[in-house]
DNA sequence: AACGCTTTGGATAGCGCTATCTTAGCTGCC
DNA sequence: GGCAGCTAAGATAGCGCTATCCAAAGCGTT
């Protein structure tokens, strides 16, 4: 017979093995004591406890990933970080994520399809317990990676339009609906030619920009003509840009409701510039209500977006859902609040 | 003797074992093949490449933590998500982490001691492959985990002031310096009053005082009164009310040196809201070039720091580390541009 | 030719946990 | 009272990979 190896590969951690000992039962019952899985003892329960603390025990993601195919991680997917609102959001939901025991894996997507799928393939190899994901608005090949994953999954920011058997876990609110409230706002203050100035023309950007339209319509104001629409990111340079063009419209438009508060801060910088009165020859409106919309020179007109709480909201949906709670709705909407300043 | 169980627990996971079979090697030839850990026979690596493209094979990240000991992750500690400088910060040392195959984890510590020390607990759970963190103070409990985890760390933003046998991987710039040569800038403007005002005093924002007080007592020009500090986070509102306390100062104040551009930002619309002329009556520069800042009217002083630059630059020589790739110098100070504009 | 040294491939044994099956103990009920 | 039916605890066997040891082969040296 060979001499007895010795590996030494004790890594001198404390394992379950560890507390069972101490505790005087068996490893398994000890894994099942302390994640609660099956029903086991109270005294046991209690013992094993006891034990887990004493050694400061703390179990290895790894090893649990391994053998249950599960990690502990949530992957988030969000389109930019260069926007406060995503910002907004990972934060709110990386806070309840952590209070939950997750941790979280940031994809940043660019509105880019392709990179979101790649980002989304790189977390699910990580077994992750759940995704969070922005917007509804995906390819078929996203989609079907997390179908076929069989990952709690929960869409922050948009609401579908409609409800069916099929509809996904989403919290947010209706893009649409804010669109026409503010709109229908400044057409109450007596605005007749209202433009839409739109950048990034991302999913929830066309969803105002049809509620813009169907509020319009209602009064028999549409006009495509109204319609300003730019592909580039949102800044405050491109909203000071877009606002000169607008401003050169004949015949002359009297208010503008950008997509976003930046263009809309960079729309009021650019009328301090230019010596143009707000909001007596033009009116401006914004969206999301972003740091310093409050401090602007008219304060700026806009609509507060639940954006943290959207976050907190969905993640706590999430832990639910991974921890097998029963739930309530799918859909979970957090509405908006128009907030009138001077710019209206 | 038993009959043979038949648990059914495969996953249908390709594994190393799969492609060792099609490759006709044995599994740890095929693990070494595709870490290039040790010297293969280049046809044997080529042959392995082939049949791991062949049956589409991705490691498992699990087994492999549990294995090695080694995650693909690497742990990022930022003080805010609120604060669009980290965020920079965080985006592109996530691009790099990801370019070179690894997860980001994120912690946000709120300025927080003990925040952060949890938070790196939790991600040393997970064995990191590296950790990137800002600043270079931490407790004294953060630092033993750190030095004892063995994992490889780098330091953003700030520099040491002194460099020994000890120092850390550190990339960023001299705040001291900025703090001064900013000063300087004013002086060479004609200005003799030069306020500091500063909030959030995270250490960064310190040394910009310093290298405020070091400038002003150069000419003579130091005076404790000109000190105006804040715990509260820094913002565009609290930048405009500590500008209209300042404007009251008696003698009064020709210049504020405030140590973020949002302060500056507020500070610069609470002039225009009170009609202060700027930068004839008061001038006014901030610190890191936020977005808007060359927006504003007048246009605003600042200095551009190249946080995009650290984040890229302290992943990729994480990345480097982990790899044990031979380093060049510890320390890498990447400047700063002094950005003059009109508010100045 | 014998010896040591370096290289390279493979066998073996885990990493630390959980899924699955098995068994001991305890009802309840005809 | 014996056995189905249940519950709780344990035994066993991996999850998919890598660390470690071993052995064969190649090669230069004396």
């Amino acid at each position: 017979m060979r001499p007895t190896l010795q590996r030494q590969r004790s890594t001198g951690r404390v394992t379950l093995s560890d507390v069972a000992r101490i505790a005087g039962v068996s490893p398994i019952t000890v894994s099942r004591a302390l994640r609660g899985e099956r029903s086991v003892d109270p005294a046991l329960v209690e013992r094993v406890n006891l034990a887990s603390a004493q050694l400061g025990y703390v179990p290895d993601p790894a090893a649990r990933a391994l053998a249950s195919h599960r990690s502990n991680h949530v992957g988030i997917l969000i389109p930019l970080l260069s926007n406060a609102l995503f910002v907004d959001l990972l934060e709110a939901a990386q806070r309840t994520l952590r209070a939950g025991g997750f941790q979280t894996l940031i994809g940043v997507t660019h509105y880019d399809d392709a990179q979101e799928q790649q980002l989304l393939q790189e977390q699910l190899l990580h077994r992750p317990a759940g995704l969070l994901i922005t917007g509804l608005d995906h390819n078929a090949a996203t989609r079907a990676l997390m179908a076929q994953s069989q990952v709690p999954c929960v869409h922050m920011m948009d609401l579908p339009s409609r409800t069916d058997a099929n509809t996904p876990y989403c919290v947010g609110f209706r893009q649409t609906d804010a669109g026409a409230a503010l709109t229908r706002l400044l057409l109450a203050g007596g605005r007749r030619r209202i433009a839409f100035a739109g950048a990034q023309l991302d999913p929830r950007v066309m969803q105002r920009l049809y509620g813009w339209r169907l509020a319009l319509q209602e009064h028999g104001l549409y006009d495509p003509g109204l319609e300003w629409l730019n592909p580039a990111a949102s800044s405050l340079a491109l909203g000071g840009a877009m606002f000169e063009q607008i401003l050169r419209q004949d015949p002359p438009v009297d208010a503008i409701f950008f997509c976003n508060d930046d263009l809309a801060q960079g729309a009021l910088l650019a009328a301090l510039r230019l010596g143009i009165p707000v909001p007596q020859r033009m009116a401006i409106a914004g969206f999301n209500d972003l740091t310093g919309s409050d401090q602007m020179l008219p304060t700026l007109t806009t609509v507060r977006t639940p954006r943290a709480k959207i976050g907190e909201a969905a993640a706590t949906m999430l832990v639910s859902l991974i921890r097998g709670e029963a739930q309530t709705l799918p859909l979970v909407d957090l509405g908006f609040e128009i907030v009138q300043r001077d710019s209206t």
